[in-house]
DNA sequence: CTGAAAGCGCTTACAG
DNA sequence: CTGAAAGCGCTTACAG
């Protein structure tokens, strides 16, 4: 039975306007009363009911993370960085995994959100205008990341910077054949493209810059998982002219192919390079050459654009630089090796 | 400006009390009344307040999930899992991270669940008795996974039955030097001892099923990371009578395992044979023989006990067995190949 | 089956 | 600096 407003101010001997202004900080208040008042508070464990505060000012310290995959290392890092920044601002966390298309359409279709946060940071899922527009009708603050839309705060990566980069590593290390792994999701998936095919023109970028020309027979689009990596791998291997090296436009595509390149016999990085895209948590362990894209700063920076834009400034979108991270699973061609002294 | 009940009982020529029934589905109302007062909500894009009737019911229809580690694949599986089971129920999710013993504190100390939400879903953290009792005395319906506590519901593993059976596997193989390598969280760690020394436990077990004498020197206790993993095989490798084989209470130290291992340029299985803990996401793609527990079965049961729990059901604890899943990192010892034909 | 009214517990102009 | 009062938008006995 928590107490009231009403049973602190009977307590202080002051009306319960005076309770409410003493207990948030609000200027213009005596200092001693205020004192008194927070005493009576403390002696009674009096803390405000949310509802209540909610009701009367419309605004609920609440923001929604809307995710397309709780599970997916990328998601969880960025949330966990993102959410410290919100709690430590005092906001709520609220989590919205939109995993399939029946869930993203069910929850664009009603105002899910009205009421229930102040503003929504949205990863990964490619809004559509409607999408956009649907949330900010709810009155939702938004930010996103991952993507980029007029109006809206967001922080994203220069990933055809960063497929360019990846690929011009092997590139310098002697490379001609080098196959691209990129994310190609089924339509209707939630993740609606992510991460962008950026990354697959930076390859392309790459490889023009060398003056390699490209063939399109190396170029793979599949699902997101590790085993998608390892089937595209397979194929190609048993290409007529295979591929010396292959750039993945994920870490986890990669550790797929590492696994098939593993299974064939065939040494990384003696035989066959790899460099993924992330920096994900377990890429040092399998020692994976790959692209670092500040995963938890992408979360932090977001929130703090979340917040900023609840305190009224103008959106802003930032982005980030992608580095590559050269561990073991990168080496010259073993053509070149075997001329080398 | 969202519309309120007065609006729609305006359009629908009937009582704000009639809406507020009519639209929650409350028996009591005539048919025709009750489609009337819903085409009017719908004219309107009428959408209950939540704050008021939060206020006016007491209910949040909220459930606070509280998490040691959001990063953690474990974590963040069972969060994903009990997430769909809650908001099929009509649950929102709020997340709470206690990554450190400050945060964990701060948010015993306060009632911080207070109206916030009706129960809370709780991983991992081996709650004190005090710590469980401010929850309830906030309201809270609690279900745990990964410990058990009296009064509440839980789901746990039995992981001593695991850890069992992880080692007999490895018995059974022809091994005989053994040895394990256990989480041990820094004193202070807001995982408190998880997953819990049962395992250790079991492999001791198992050990003296077969008669073979425990040897303390094999027997690691390190924090659950990969590097830890890796550091701690490392030590054991330098032993004066190094093991053949390693049970590692998770996938991750056994990732950490497998990478010294192979920079060390020994065969797995072939010179060395490791067992994991979890069947993590990624144990396939490296070929990780490991336990099975069902993670986001976890999840899952956990939600519903906790649903339950909130309908009034009594609290009730889940047992989970856990399951061997051999894959390509066990194999007999090089010892005893050697001499088979 | 329906309505008038009180109540949920805050916040915030408005006066003083 | 402080208080009386209205208002936020629902829900729910209580009557009829």
């Amino acid at each position: 039975m928590p107490s009231s407003v009403q049973s602190v101010a009977d307590r202080a001997g002051v009306s319960v306007s005076t309770v409410s202004r003493a207990l948030r900080g609000v200027p213009g208040i005596a200092e001693s009363t205020r004192k008194r008042v927070q005493e009576a508070a403390e002696e009674l464990g009096y803390v405000a009911s949310l509802s209540a505060s909610r009701l009367a000012t419309g605004r609920t310290h609440t923001v929604a993370v809307v995710v397309p995959l709780l599970s997916k290392w990328f998601f969880a890092e960025v949330i966990a960085a993102a959410g410290r920044v919100l709690s430590r601002a005092g906001y709520d966390v609220l989590l919205t995994e939109l995993s399939t298309p029946e869930l993203r359409n069910a929850f664009f279709a009603a105002p899910r959100l009205q009421g229930r946060s102040d503003g929504a940071l949205v990863l990964a899922l490619q809004l559509t205008a409607e999408e956009l527009a649907a949330l900010e009708a709810q009155g939702q603050a938004v930010a996103l990341v991952g993507s980029e839309r007029a109006g809206a705060s967001s922080v994203c990566v220069e990933d055809r910077a960063g497929g360019r980069a990846a690929t011009r590593h092997l590139i310098n290390l002697g490379h001609e054949r080098i196959a691209f792994l990129g994310i190609q999701e089924a339509p209707g998936s939630t993740l609606g493209g992510v991460p962008p095919a950026e990354r697959l023109l930076g390859y392309r970028d790459a490889l023009a810059d060398a003056g390699i020309s490209p063939d399109p027979g190396l170029e793979f689009g599949v699902g997101n998982t590790v085993d998608a990596g390892s089937a595209a791998m397979a194929t190609a291997l048993t290409m007529a002219e295979p591929p010396t090296a292959v750039v993945a436009a994920s870490d986890e595509l990669a550790f797929g192919a590492l696994a098939t390149l593993r299974g064939a016999g065939l040494q990384v990085p003696g035989d066959f390079s790899v460099v993924g895209y992330d920096n994900h948590e377990l890429a040092g362990s399998v020692g994976l050459t790959t692209m670092d894209h500040g995963v938890a700063e992408q979360g932090r920076l977001a929130a703090e654009a979340l917040i900023a834009t609840l305190d009224g400034a103008p959106a802003a979108v930032e982005r980030l630089q992608p580095n590559l991270v050269v561990r073991g699973s990168t080496a010259p061609p073993r053509r070149l090796r075997a001329v080398s002294p």
